[in-house]
DNA sequence: AATAAAAATGCAAACGTTTTCATTTTACTT
DNA sequence: AAGTAAAATGAAAACGTTTGCATTTTTATT
């Protein structure tokens, strides 16, 4: 494949646009970087111009300039998957009303992966970037620091992290959903987590789950601690193993999207959910409640994460300094509904 | 706020690179661009430079002098919903093989705002662009046209189509799923779809079920089309009201997400599925087949139409020219599960 | 060993803006 | 109406690469 190269062909530049409002090309460039700069008549000319010539300013010659791109990355460990999306959807939506765009990319838990991405995202030149979390590998840290570019960890909260932070508290999602399981009576228990090598999120909440069983005098036996991926399909295959013998009488879900298997699997079974078995799951997807019976979770306010994100480091990128509230942390709500019943 | 200009600040550009290496910029770019041309000991010493230093390329400097940003737009109705998440993903991970990277955007199902996200991007400078369907206003394309950016339609399937498009044939799937009802002995039917004004696939979802039923002499009453957005509450919301009063045998529903809220009614309902209903959905989106009755749904093959739209993006613009097939029909296949049953 | 052809490299001019600095125009004082 | 301050505009030099052309080096040929 031989190299192309793109001839402007009809596209009209900013020189062409000024040439026909009759002024020069740096007016028409304040007109659209600093809009209240220029006057009246002159302002009517140069819209009139740039609507008639169709003209459409090219920001990356701008970028090459100031350094400044108008956009920013976020790197989740997966989109396609109820978990991001919500994140992703609001961190897009306020980026576009504050006329930025997000460049988006998955590692699928993958951080060298994450790394390789961080450079392709700096080789278009970001104004910011969102992860996921505290598990990162140290080279996008250098590479972004060496160009002082904003970061920060989002979905995660740690009262002390090292860089800025919004998120919840994973921990505390842990303790409540074992606390609740245990003020209804539970004391056979379940926990069923993906692997938590490289996902503080689920670490944080199986360690908070633990520790409040130990703190509660309630013993786990180690086969009581399940390992299982993000997905329906593995979820609902293992729930149908482990029901079949001497099942706990509840069952602490990573995430929603376990739960979701889990409930599947009883029914499927015909288990009855709450009645032979309580299940309790963390992340209010969209469905959780609607699902029957509907379930009990924590619900982790991903729109205001995915604004929140947008709007710091917005605010990073625009005065170059840290966020005056280096960790913010969002609150999570209770949601008791169905899935769980005193025993 | 008053503007900021970034300093280059510790980042090192080609020209450092290029002075450590003791080569000239043009070998350190040559080096990039087409690796195969610089040759054993320079290409070591450029290599160690750029390692030494932590170089990273800046693509937007290359972008204004040749005209391609490596960069692609993929514009979606909506990203939080499980309809489009599957295709976002493929689609991206495929451009990040070929080393390229994807901006995404959502309209939320309003033409006019798509515009202008299709303008944003173009000030970006995309090297081609993905929508979904055919229902878009006419000023994008003339953007598009203007500075031939490769456009294509993607999702939906017409099979004299005037711009290049990859998708399915929605009409097949509503004939398909109407027919299925049919073929069961259904003969009272509803159909649950969302507003069909800007949404050919709805549309042609729907045209193909009626042309179908109608066809087969099924007369419907006009109170059995019933409208809903796709979404599970909204949609088991209805349906626990349409269930009440003499409910139809069979519901087709233009989305899982539609089919989900309406299995999720019944079963609030005590309603036995397929036992007194039979519910038949459009997508076999995660989950669907892991249901309680799984849905017998009609699979849209979202990842390998999200990998075939980056290809075919990708060799657009490469080429410069129109893919040679034109039209790229992505077959269905219809999953016939337990949601439906004969009557 | 000399010559021709091919391969590798360097030079410098783009690419389309933004922004500093200088200049012109306008608005305000008295 | 003159003078001054403020506001609007223009000229030209960046920004960090890529690439056509020219030059040098290497390789192949006789």
């Amino acid at each position: 494949m031989e190299k192309r190269t793109r001839s402007r062909k009809g596209a009209p530049g900013i020189i062409e646009v000024a040439k026909l409002a009759g002024v020069s090309p740096a007016t028409v460039s304040r007109f659209y970087n600093a809009p209240d700069i220029v006057k009246g008549p002159t302002r009517n000319r140069i819209e009139k111009a740039a609507a008639d010539l169709g003209y459409i300013r090219d920001r990356m010659a701008g970028t090459l300039h100031n350094g400044f791109s108008g956009t920013f990355g976020l790197i989740v460990p997966t989109i396609d998957n109820a978990i991001f999306s919500e994140l992703i959807e609001a961190f897009s939506a306020r980026l576009q009303e504050r006329d930025r765009t997000m460049l988006i990319a998955a590692h699928g838990y993958d951080l060298a992966m994450e790394t390789a991405i961080v450079r392709s995202l700096l080789e278009r030149r970001i104004d910011g970037i969102a992860l996921i979390g505290f598990d990162h590998e140290a080279v996008p840290f250098n590479m972004l620091a060496q160009r002082d570019i904003p970061v920060i960890s989002v979905w995660n909260y740690h009262k002390d992290s090292k860089i800025p932070c919004i998120g919840m508290d994973n921990y505390k999602a842990g303790q409540w959903v074992a606390q609740h399981l245990i003020e209804l009576g539970h004391t056979d228990i379940a926990c069923v987590f993906p692997d938590t090598k490289s996902n503080d999120r689920a670490r944080d909440r199986l360690s908070g789950a633990l520790d409040t069983l130990k703190a509660n005098k309630i013993k786990m036996a180690p086969n009581r601690i399940l390992t299982c991926a993000y997905d329906i399909g593995a979820a609902k295959t293992l729930a149908k193993s482990v029901l079949q013998d001497k099942p706990p009488s509840a069952f602490i879900c990573c995430n929603d999207v376990i739960a979701h298997g889990f409930i599947y699997a009883c029914q499927s079974l015909g288990i009855n959910v709450p009645g032979d078995i309580s299940i309790i799951g963390i992340g209010d997807f969209g469905g959780s409640e609607h699902l029957e019976p509907a379930l009990t979770t924590v619900r982790l306010p991903a729109k205001r994460i995915g604004v929140q994100a947008a709007d710091t480091l917005l605010k990073m990128s625009d005065t170059g300094l840290p966020p005056k509230q280096f960790a913010q942390a969002i609150d999570l709500e209770f949601m008791e509904r169905a899935s769980t019943r005193k025993i």
